[in-house]
DNA sequence: CCCAGTTTGTTCCCGCGTTCACAAACTCCT
DNA sequence: AGGAGTTTGTGAACGCGGGAACAAACTGGG
């Protein structure tokens, strides 16, 4: 399998010195036919500029043509002045005194996202939940093209998921080479996370979205983002605790555990996947 | 108008609740002394409070009574001084010159976060992702006790997920007062999601977790996180156009896109579920 | 008992992100 | 054409979170 992949530019496999080079900032070539200094979107506005452009495609839905910065940002559910500081760093994309063209801004927003490309998706692990990403319009609609649905259970080989079937974690490495697939999905169960990662980073996959409660250790230069969906559900637990302690003194019951009950409880956390 | 909500701690005029206070006295060290300002936990922290808790189940796992914030902080993925200085937040826990109990801390972090205690949840909408959330072992392994699984389809009526039957959407006023729900999972299409969240609120759940593509607008005083699926893919997606960018030198290719192929491309996304 | 070694808890500093406020720029009406 | 009204883009202030560095505190050995 060595792969070695063509194109994605060789994906600078030494990198020389242990990974101090995360942000090169001399990057001698700016100017060539350009414009803008698109150099160092925050990472801030980058998580926002989804949300921007959903609410773009929802109002060229309705049929509006244009919408001022105030009229967007309550669509997306963000302060305006945040929007406009947002939007500043893609460019003067908007006319004052008169607001935003809906198309064209959603163009601009979906190419500087890269969305208007065609990105190919590999989801490794097909349990439940890989089962609805694999479904989930979402990642297709968006330019998301998931070009394999990969599972280690022998017995679900061939199973019928959406419009494909499940194919054997063997042909990871061959799948990722063929289709050149930059970005790899995890939704494996905790333990067998790292190693599908490490299959998948050696295949030449540099973007990982990670489904499995684990730490993921990657080599410099590879993204790791994860989605933890007990850890959402605790930090709302967090902030209900506060909310229930401060109001009501009706609910006094115990609030101590039992250290055995604890035990118990959490002991099957460990293999959740 | 609906001007930023989030009042994390503006809220709570009253606080009136002596009996509030009964909470914690078992704090032999803490009594009196230090006044504990446990009021306002940085939300930074309380994001990596369930990671740390991860680790420390994990380490607990493998028979580790003991270990430093160092050790902890590589199992967790995060710096060692970002940990100590999380952990300072709850209190002193650890042992200087020795290092934190793992059982201790587990236990301390997860009473801090609340998954000592038992949180009724109800998933609305059980399509794919619903399915998936109602069989996710991270969910009722933490504290959080599924009571209904939720839809509005008649077609799923009394379909088995789990060991749990789908029942009608209009029991969910009922089931929420019964069980006393605090917390609501929502996983319908984006159409259906705000007239759920409203039913929710008004039956008084105070915290939601979204997983439709659309903004929800809620109460002050109500709780929303919000997970995005796409929305992570497309960050992944940025970076990858980034390091595709920098690197090579073939990216002469197109980067305008025929606007009218952009409106077929995104037309679609809309209504993505 | 005292000293060396270890590790926590905390303080200080810096950089990022958010927000305010305003000049610049555009439209529309007279 | 010119002024009034709007709205963008941005400079500056500010608060929060991250990271390094250090004092405090505990253990263990002699």
């Amino acid at each position: 399998m060595t792969s070695t992949r063509s194109n994605r530019n060789g994906a600078a496999p030494g990198e020389g010195a242990g990974g101090a080079a995360s942000r090169n900032e001399a990057r001698p070539e700016v100017s060539a036919s350009t414009r803008v200094p698109e150099r160092g979107i925050p990472e801030a506005t980058v998580a926002r500029l989804p949300i921007y452009l959903r609410a773009l495609i929802t109002l060229a839905e309705r049929g509006i043509a244009t919408c001022s910065s105030e009229e967007l940002a309550t669509a997306a559910g963000v302060n305006s002045a945040k929007l406009r500081k947002d939007l500043s760093y893609l460019g003067s994309y908007g006319t004052r005194g008169v607001g935003y063209d809906v198309e064209y801004l959603r163009y601009q927003i979906a190419r500087e996202i890269g969305v208007t490309q065609d990105w190919p998706v590999v989801i490794v692990g097909i349990g439940n939940l890989g089962h609805a990403l694999a479904n989930y319009s979402g990642f297709t609609s968006r330019g998301f093209r998931i070009v394999a649905l990969l599972d280690s259970d022998p017995a679900r080989l061939g199973e019928p998921v959406g419009q494909m079937r499940i194919r054997g974690i063997d042909e990871l490495e061959a799948i990722v080479d063929e289709h050149d697939v930059a970005i790899g999905v995890i939704a494996t169960p905790a333990a067998a996370a790292q190693g599908v990662c490490d299959r998948l980073v050696t295949g030449g996959v540099t973007s990982i979205l990670n489904f499995a409660p684990t730490v993921l250790s990657v080599p410099a230069g590879v993204d790791v983002r994860k989605v933890d969906l007990s850890i959402e559900l605790q930090i709302l637990a967090y902030h209900e605790q506060r909310k229930a302690m401060s109001a009501p003194a009706a609910q006094l019951a115990e609030p101590e555990l039992a250290a055995a009950d604890l035990d118990g409880a959490l002991a099957r956390v460990v293999e959740s996947a």
